[in-house]
DNA sequence: TCCAAACTCACTCGAAAGTATGATTTTGAG
DNA sequence: CTCAAAATCATACTTTCGAGTGAGTTTGGA
């Protein structure tokens, strides 16, 4: 929020300094010159460049995919059953999750079973698959 | 390579007219005009807006991690296996991808050993994390 | 404290997945 | 055209998954 407000405070100034810097040189030259408006054209752009690439920057931080708390907990996935998941999109097996977790390979299909329902999957590998689009893992 | 040349042609006659533009505007009207100078300006700004966002478009396809056809040659990996991996990490199973391909799931069956010999991998969610960390799926 | 949810584990059974081997047909590059 | 690689399919066998059921134990919040 402050940053908000410091970027496009300083946008506008500069935006006004531009214009007032525009007018004076232009009324105070009699002779009209190619120069200064090619240059004030270059300081447009480069302002334009700036601003652009403060949006796209923003969005795209933003979309480095983070995981999905929300939604974990819309789908009602326990911490356990989380780490399950993750695990399996690792190509684990249910075994050598067991061995990871300090589980029973029984609880680690139980584990499995849950997530399989609860993401409407049928298989582990779907399951991989839809949480990674869920952004889950 | 064409787009290019025909993206850049474009910008370029634009800030040319543009530039044009405010030379006789400029030079025919006695009394300087603010407005003038403010649409010139934002018509820059706009220009600096297009050109970054179309850099940054084709650096964002390009960071979208394509698929690298290099090390599918170096694993010797053949266009059905490759098939056979994208539909496995959509969490298709043998049979599904079997339909998808018009084949019978033997065959899928010993593509999906092949896939697993040549990444390395003991199951097919390892494979599919393979494929995926190689930037082959 | 009490309870529901989470976690744990076990057992059975059927369905997928994966291995191994071998054989035939297609295909593409030289 | 030729030949190796790829693609196809099969059969038999082993292993892993996953469903279903049931039950004991922890745990965190009202």
């Amino acid at each position: 929020m402050k940053r908000t407000i410091v970027i496009f405070g300083t946008i506008s100034i500069v935006i006004i300094l531009l214009f007032q810097v525009s007018k004076f040189s232009l009324m105070n030259t009699q002779g009209f010159s190619d120069v200064f408006l090619i240059i004030s054209g270059i300081l447009f752009i480069a302002l334009g460049y700036f601003i652009t690439k403060l949006f796209y920057a923003r969005k795209h931080t933003n979309s480095i995919q983070e995981i999905d708390i929300k939604r974990i907990k819309e789908l009602n996935i326990s911490k356990q059953e989380l780490k399950v998941l993750g695990l399996m999109s690792d190509g684990l097996s249910n075994n050598e999750i067991a061995e990871t977790l300090f589980i029973t390979e029984n609880t680690v299909k139980s584990h499995v079973s849950k997530i399989l329902s609860k993401l409407n999957a049928k298989r582990r590998t779907e399951a991989v698959k839809i949480g990674r689009d869920l952004n889950i893992i």
